[in-house]
RNA sequence: GCCGGGAUGGCGAAAUUGGCAGACGCAGCGGACUUAAAAUCCGCAGGGGCCAAAAGCCCUGUGGGGGUUCGAUUCCCCCUCCCGGCACCA
């Protein structure tokens, strides 16, 4: 869309149009009306602004901020669509809104362009930015810009390094060896999307190996409790985010029992300790299983080279299939250690094998194998014959029927111990209580918890991510940079290329440094924080974005927070959104703000998907938002990724169906530019009480839409059958044009429902909403117009009322809608019982069944 | 594999509490306007059958199989396929 395209269509227009029939132009020119308004926002830039020191309710609307990978994709378009509806409905209902963007802006598709196009990454960013600016507004999302966040400036950055400080002095970081994938070839760390089927994505033929690395971790599982709890608060969250974030923390409740290494003659000093949830069961380990990576592993195949291989074996079958992703299909291996330990409940011993479906990462590493009760060590001990001892019968409810031989495993709860010693005859869960105990006064074990949840790795061995504010003194080993000389710049203008290594460590004057303890040479950690950082708290900069003495301030925050509703997609259900609630913890703790989660309600839009297909570069299915707007404008691009499928959906994006919101918007447009007339006396006046049918038909469908989109704003959020109800309601006008034309609909009432009408346009389609309120003569600015108020009794359908007798009796009242079928009496139709239960129950019923008829009721 | 979500006409979808399945829109067909086309306006339309056609009527239909219910797209059980996440893409 260029100034040329636009004087174009308006020449052909004054051309066409004979002035003096027709005053006003009918033709919907999206292009005319948007770049009128577009240069009238452009010059207030305090337009979207929050208010500060406000009485008004403050309204906190934030969309999940994004990567600004290059060009805007559909995916943001419908994301911001939805939030700058909701903002722009808060706007109208009074409330002190604070609307922001930003971009998260560091991270590796920055680092491959540079290798791509020898672009610094910073050149590259900045200008994506520029650009995806320039294109929101073009769309005309209403960002309070005053507040925006890049998270790649040093003024951001240098606050995510204090809160590393922070983390540190508190001992929420610590550092700790970890894998990283690694090519040989490239000399350098890949992340997963950087591996394929196993090899480099750069050299397909390379095997990505596994390195050791020290890294830096983040205390999360600290917080795992608290962060499953307060899941119970977060009532505004949808349930499945919920759900997964529980699933993901994976509390279990378990117990510790130490094994000792059988070593022959001398006392067992080696203790190995497995977790089971199983307690209960331990008189049925008939083995202990490893993860092929437990230390005691390494100790226990020294002495045989053949055991060694076999080990390594396992351990890449295991990795293999963690690349796949399906570990939990695995096909179970393992190798006999010809090692014993001893079981602590009966002194009894049990073979040592390495398994490759045991994982290091969860639990202890180690398990106590007891095929008889569960399905994986039944599997395991089938394949290699090992003993199954069963010790739990299931208890029936017919205790006549107690079963001596279940089928196999048996991993109920609900049975009882046999062959358990001095614990037999005991229930499941009882026993379970016991031998924790027993286990703990003797000092070999003990009930605990453990969580599925990790800590958090944050340690990235590139470039373009925030510095980690620390260095590495000779003498004085691991030193934190002082807070007073933040930010530790990332130097810029450096080279990215393939060759080795992270490239921060080859900038010397970045590496040397000197020790603030004693002033000897340091040399500073090179590896910058995994950006995820940077996304835990910018909605709280937003808040304060300009502030250099701290984060934010924590009374402005306090004002602002909670997150009122947070908008985002749903591939962030977990790791996102459980950093951020960690973060939001985290500065609770330290006392920089008062609330304990991070956003009151969470929204989670599904994705853009074109013939079936996520939108790629590869699949060539990529719809620009650009093209949109220049060929059906702004509005008809946001108001289509509203109505093609309610947001929390996948969304079928189909080119042809923008062109019947375009259709839409112009029916609008015509009807209001024929029937606009301000300048009537009538205009103003108020509508009478008295209407005639086909006035009050319009009336209703007006209070009936805006009873159903004033509902879906307060909850259910299905802006798809909002947009529907609003085409409804401009076919009814359409339909009734020929009764406005002969004056039969008053004009109070036709001024009534343009104004309404544009009001309810204004959260889908503002640049059409903005051009039409001036048109009716409006002078208020629409976007704090007070939204349209739903009257009841004029939304209410003609309705006739008639008694119900049940067997004679008068059971209540039914109203039958006027224009449905005759009246019913239910008398004959339905039993007592069941018109009872419909008058008790439910306030409302719309069709009631009787034998060959269906009727509509409303009972009362 | 594990966790979460989904499947309804030719297509995107609607049915808010278990009550007339397919609102609204796209594509299609028919009509009006036009010299014509575009644009616009009006109408028809799940599939199948009875019928030359229409009106009307009948059967059938919400991924597949089973269940609960007077009644199921909706609730329960099992299955298939698709999508998201799985901790270094963001």
């Amino acid at each position: 869309m260029s100034a040329d395209d636009n004087s174009e269509t308006a020449t052909v227009d004054r051309s066409d149009r004979p002035s003096e029939d027709r005053p006003k132009d009918e033709r919907y020119d999206a292009q005319r009306i948007e770049t009128k308004w577009f240069e009238r926002w452009q010059s207030d830039p305090s337009l979207y602004a929050a208010e500060r020191d406000s009485k008004k309710k403050k309204y906190y609307v934030l969309e999940m901020l994004p990567y600004p990978s290059g060009v805007l994709h559909m995916g943001h378009v419908r994301n911001y669509s939805i939030g700058d509806a909701l903002a722009r409905y808060m706007w109208m209902n009074g409330y002190n809104v604070l609307h922001p963007m930003g971009w998260d802006s560091f991270g590796l598709p920055a680092e491959n362009a540079a290798i791509a196009n020898n672009t610094p990454p910073r050149q590259w960013t900045l200008g994506n930015i520029a650009n995806m600016k320039a294109q929101m507004k073009r769309i005309g999302f209403a960002y309070d810009w005053s507040c925006e966040v890049t998270t790649c400036l040093p003024d951001y950055y240098r606050w995510n390094q204090w809160f590393f400080l922070k983390l540190y002095e508190r001992g929420l970081a610590y550092r700790k060896k970890s894998k990283v994938n690694w090519c040989p070839k490239c000399a350098t760390v890949l992340a997963n999307e950087q591996v394929v089927n196993g090899c480099c994505w750069r050299h397909e033929d390379t095997l990505v190996e596994q390195r050791e690395l020290e890294q830096w971790f983040l205390r999360i599982t600290n917080y795992a409790d608290e962060l499953l709890r307060d899941l119970d608060k977060l009532g505004g969250w949808p349930e499945k985010v919920r759900t997964m974030q529980r699933n993901w923390i994976g509390r279990s409740e378990g117990a510790l029992v130490d094994f000792k290494l059988d070593s022959g003659d001398e006392a067992p000093k080696v203790k190995i300790s497995v977790f089971t949830t199983r307690i209960d069961t331990i008189y049925g380990a008939t083995s202990i299983q490893l993860a092929p990576e437990h230390p005691i592993v390494a100790e226990l195949t020294s002495s045989s080279p053949d055991l060694r291989a076999k080990v390594d074996q396992l351990i890449a079958e295991q990795r293999k299939a963690k690349e796949k992703g399906d570990i939990g299909e695995i096909e179970k291996h393992g190798v006999n250690t010809g090692r014993y330990a001893v079981n602590p409940f009966n002194g009894e011993k049990v073979p040592i094998w390495v398994a490759n479906y045991i994982l290091m990462d969860y639990g202890t590493g180690a398990i106590m194998s007891v095929p008889a009760h569960d399905e994986r060590d039944y599997d395991f001990a089938k394949k290699y014959k090992l003993e199954i001892r069963l010790v739990i019968l299931p208890i029936a409810n017919d205790p006549e029927e107690t079963i001596a031989e279940p089928p196999l495993p048996f991993l109920g709860h609900d049975g009882m111990l046999i062959n358990s010693g001095p614990f037999s005859g005991l229930e499941c869960d009882a026993a379970i209580k016991k031998m924790s105990e027993y286990a703990e006064k003797y000092r070999f074990g003990k009930a605990t918890v453990t969580y599925r949840l990790k800590d958090w790795g944050i340690s990235r061995q590139r470039y373009w991510g925030t510095p980690i504010p620390m260095l590495y003194c000779e003498k004085d080993g691991i030193v934190p940079v002082p807070e007073k000389e933040l930010p530790v710049i990332l130097p810029e203008n450096i080279e990215i290329t393939l060759a080795g290594g992270s490239p921060l460590g080859r900038v010397p004057e970045f590496v040397n440094a000197t020790c603030p303890k004693c002033g000897g040479p340091a040399r500073r950690e090179t590896d910058t924080m995994d950006t995820f950082v940077d996304s835990s708290w910018y909605p709280y900069r937003y808040t304060d974005a300009h502030n250099d003495r701290a984060p934010f301030d924590k009374k402005i925050v306090d004002y602002w927070f909670p997150i009122d509703q947070y908008i985002g997609g749903v591939e962030h259900a977990i790791l996102h959104l459980m950093y951020m609630r960690f973060w939001t913890k985290f500065m609770r703790d330290m006392g920089l703000v008062a609330n304990d989660e991070p956003a009151e309600r969470l929204f989670t839009q599904g994705m853009v998907i074109k013939d079936g297909a996520k939108m790629s570069k590869s699949l060539g299915n990529v719809v620009s938002p650009d093209e949109m707007v220049a060929r059906y404008g702004a509005d008809a691009a946001r108001m289509y990724s509203l109505f093609a499928a309610p947001p929390d959906r996948d969304l079928d994006w189909q080119d042809s169906g923008i062109e019947g919101i375009q259709r839409f918007l112009g029916r609008v447009y015509r009807f209001i530019v024929r029937n606009a007339k301000p300048k009537d006396p009538a205009w103003r006046a108020a509508v009478p009480a008295d209407l005639p049918p086909a006035a009050r038909q319009i009336q209703r469908k007006l209070h009936q839409t805006i009873k159903r989109i004033t509902d879906d704003f307060q909850g259910r959020w299905h802006f798809n059958t909002c947009i529907s109800a609003i085409m409804e309601l401009v076919n009814t006008l359409y339909g009734a044009e020929e009764a406005i034309g002969r004056g039969i609909v008053p004009m109070p009432l036709l001024a009534d429902v343009q104004r309404n009408l544009v009001l309810l346009l204004a959260p889908f389609s503002p640049y059409l909403a903005h051009e039409l309120w001036e048109m009716l003569g409006e002078t208020s600015t629409l976007l704090k117009a007070p939204w349209p108020k739903y009257d009841p009794a004029l939304a209410k359908e003609e309705e006739i009322v008639i008694p119900v007798q049940v067997n004679g009796k008068l059971r209540g009242t039914i109203v039958v809608a006027a224009d449905s079928d005759e009246p019913f009496v239910i008398e004959r139709a339905l039993s007592d019982e069941k018109v009872k239960r419909f008058l008790a129950g439910k306030q409302i019923v719309k069709r009631i069944y009787v034998p060959g008829k269906l009727v509509n009721i409303v009972v009362r």
